[in-house]
DNA sequence: TCGGATTACGTGCACCGTAATGATC
DNA sequence: GATCATTACGGTGCACGTAATCCGA
């Protein structure tokens, strides 16, 4: 068995070209590293060096033989951080959605279920949602849409209505509800954790003008500071419903989506749990 | 860096299930190996073992470490013997031809050129002689074609013609040629050793009855008690010829063969004096 | 004379063995 | 009581460092 200090000084010499480099480089001592080169070749039992009086180097046999050492460090050294990266596989829960508020609320789940578990959580596009799964890429998905791929499980998880937070003081206040047309050519603050709705208040209000923010202290300043009117919905946490502001829900069809929580088929039985809850 | 040596102790113990066996297996003692698996354990970090007072098995982390841990042992062992096998490929001459005189005849020269190569010879039958380089099965080949083959070079060695020796007294012994013909039917001695004479005899001669000996002492007991004929060549050293016969030339073309050497465009380097020799 | 390789000799550390303890069947 | 795992302690082998030598540019 060769060990693999002696491995290491072999490929250090072979990176180095002189023994005082090498040896310079692995923090021992000449001599030390000169023994060891000895040791190595009379433990192959042929010649791995070309010597002069005051030179050596790799002979072909030497070459080689480094070739197959680098080979043998290289995989011991992937021993640990391969077998740390499947420890943390198995204690980490990579979670994916279309809606910030949608992850929270499941994150709350899976920290109830399991206290010890990591979450990893990310903010997709909802297409891409079966393949992520697929691909290994998540354990847990939040679509807004079921799947019929035999490969996965599909459940209603949520339902959310999209609403509107406005001035207590202004037109649309009173309205019980608005329609997405209501709002045709209005300048509304909105979240960028709001996922899918960005699209479809795009889509369905002419001319709309969304003052996107990525977080969530510049949103709360500028509701503040403003009368613009703001998107909430019917799942976020009620000390975001701001004094002085009343909320509208939207009346279309197209202002209320329900949300699915996917996995695959063979990491069910790890969910069963949240499933069976939801 | 993980020491080879717990390595090997870590897969000792997933083969044999418990310390004891394990350390009964690997020739040390149950509190030496132990004290190991506790020092693996430390230097992952993570947990590879399921505990119990008196009970110890790894865990699924402690399985992918064995996965790795087998890897990398794989190639360690791999290092030395890889090496080995190319420091005597570089020098062996692996030769292959079609007649064992043929064959002598290389040896000698390539004794004489490459005093310190090992030699290695195997008598083949002609048709595989090109592919037979090109898979690296062999670097010299004697062949009894030319090849055109743009990989491949090749080049004449030697030529010979099959002779007939017979005793001094039969009929036979008064022509200064014979043909193919005048043998139909007769028995005659041939030495397995003489490759593709064989076929050219049997093709060539009706009705023959060749008595095929494998080794050379064989034969030369039949030749020395028996009035039959043998089948002798033009490169056969003077001593094989017998007192009390005559060796008589075959008239036919086919008693004619002109052996080509051949080795690949590649290899050719390394053989330039033998090929400049020829 | 300096840089690089080798030889000689002393030392410290880490792994192993022996002995003893704890725990479960 | 037998088997298995762990803890404690003492010994030893071996790789490294220091010092000295040899050789070539």
């Amino acid at each position: 068995m060769l060990e693999n200090y002696l491995l290491e000084q072999l490929v250090a010499f072979a990176d180095a070209g002189t023994l005082s480099k090498a040896a310079q480089a692995l923090h021992i001592t000449q001599p030390a590293l000169s023994k060891s080169m000895h040791r190595i070749e009379s433990l192959f039992g042929i010649p791995l060096f070309h010597r002069t009086h005051s030179h050596i180097e790799l002979n072909a046999n030497g070459k080689i033989a480094v070739q197959y050492a680098r080979r043998a460090l290289k995989a011991n050294h992937e021993i640990i951080p391969e077998t740390l990266a499947f420890y943390r596989r198995q204690h980490t829960i990579r979670i994916a959605g279309c809606s910030t508020i949608a992850i929270h609320h499941l994150i709350q789940i899976c920290q109830d279920y399991y206290p010890t578990m990591t979450l990893t959580t990310s903010l997709i596009s909802y297409p891409a949602a079966p393949a992520l799964l697929q691909n290994d890429d998540y354990d847990l998905v939040i679509a807004t849409r079921a799947t019929n791929d035999p490969q996965l499980i599909s459940k209603p998880f949520l339902d959310e209505r999209l609403m509107l937070s406005v001035p207590a003081g202004t037109p649309l206040a009173k309205h019980k509800k608005v329609s997405f047309r209501d709002l045709a050519g209005m300048n509304i603050l909105a979240h960028a954790g709001s996922g899918v709705w960005i699209n479809i208040c795009r889509q369905q209000i002419p001319k709309v003008n969304l003052l996107v923010q990525e977080n969530m202290q510049s949103l709360d300043q500028l509701v503040k500071a403003s009368a613009l009117p703001v998107f909430s919905s019917s799942l976020t946490t009620v000390d975001k419903q701001m004094a002085d502001r009343v909320t509208i829900p939207i009346r279309d069809g197209a202002a209320q989506i329900s949300y699915y929580l996917l996995c695959t088929r063979t990491n069910y039985r790890n969910f069963k749990d949240i499933f069976a809850g939801i």
